[in-house]
DNA sequence: CTTCAGATAGAGCGTTCGTTTTAGCCCTTG
DNA sequence: CAAGGGCTAAAACGAACGCTCTATCTGAAG
């Protein structure tokens, strides 16, 4: 046995076949071989079946991208540069996984839109803990809060498209290019100096 | 039978069946159901099969959407109200829809990215299409040609994530205030006059 | 009327899906 | 040593999957 726990193994594979291949398209046996763990070990602690597998694997997979997006942003004190920094990185590790390691929740959302199941309220979570970090750096900034909120959702919601294309086109031009206008567009505001920065 | 072809019924279907569930989540049985006409039909008008029909079903949906975004776009002269229609324009058609008609390619983009399939570059043409338009746009606006590539990618990218986070949210405001923004960051461009438009 | 390709119809193929079930292993505790 | 709970293992269920197959229907040309 490895120091990771087989509940722990399972989530965190399920969190990456989610992330390339959506809910439908991944199997519990999939999961159960990825994570060597056997489907009775799967069951044996997710009794309530996929859906509860997918709702835990998506909390993880928030988690994790919180922990990038948030150094990311700590990297560049200007908040236009440090948005920029978030694009970057998003395009690198794009490029590194072949393209197929993206947003981690859009996939699975998309597919459980119409059903009422609890995974579309866990991803629609994480959007709004990623848009949380945003916001506080731009408060942090001297931004007004107003500015902040409609800001933080606007950057969030572009770099989740620009990252779909950049998926789809296979072609880190349109992180690159959002990250060169969301700077563009978060240096465009008149911001109050702040001692707290 | 009625006046649209069961080849043309069997594609329409295919179209909206992809945009909610995707393209693992859509069964050739539920395609053939929805376009009332038999699995026979189908597979005589598609005889490869179900990546042939969805090919055929993205490529039609990428006119459709081509179309109402043309007409959002030439609703404004302002390049910036015209993405604001835009945006508003999705707005609208996804509260109507009860947040599940999103955009018609990003779900079976996603699910096939590892896949070799034909899916994704038809996926990757429509997004090409959609920058064209906006590209064209920006351009008849008077804006340099550096300027509109950057800014009808980032656009395009934009209103893709904020109709995906309209989704997730069930909520009108991303694509508001990606509207807002976008219209924003457009007219903090300078523009030399034209005479076209 | 006959002919024959285009179009429709649906049973059934093998496979995989999510899940359940039953059995057995390991290892700490009494 | 015995006991029992946490965990693993694998067989098997019904349902649904994509697809193939054969059979029938339709309608215009000869």
């Amino acid at each position: 046995m490895g120091q990771t726990s087989t509940r722990d193994r399972i989530v965190i594979a399920a969190s990456r076949l989610l992330q390339r291949q959506g809910y439908v398209g991944t199997g519990i046996k999939q999961i159960a071989k990825e994570a060597q763990a056997t489907l009775g070990s799967v069951y044996h602690f997710f009794p309530d079946g996929k859906e509860a597998v997918a709702v835990a694997a998506i909390k993880y997979s928030d988690q994790e991208f919180a922990a990038i997006l948030r150094e990311a942003l700590n990297s560049e004190q200007d908040p236009g540069a440090a948005v920029e920094a978030c694009a970057r990185q998003l395009a690198d590790s794009l490029r590194e996984s072949g393209w197929i390691d993206g947003c981690p929740v859009t996939a699975a959302a998309l597919e459980t839109l119409g059903t009422d199941s609890e995974i579309q309220q866990v991803c629609a979570a994480a959007l709004r803990s990623w848009e949380g970090l945003m916001y506080d750096k731009l408060l942090r900034s001297g931004f007004r809060t107003e500015d902040a909120r409609d800001l933080a959702t606007t950057i969030i919601s572009t770099l989740e498209g620009a990252e779909v294309s950049a998926q789809v086109k296979r072609s880190e031009e349109p992180l690159e290019a959002a990250g060169r206008q969301l700077a563009r567009l978060v240096g465009s505001y008149e911001v109050v100096p702040s001692v707290a920065e």
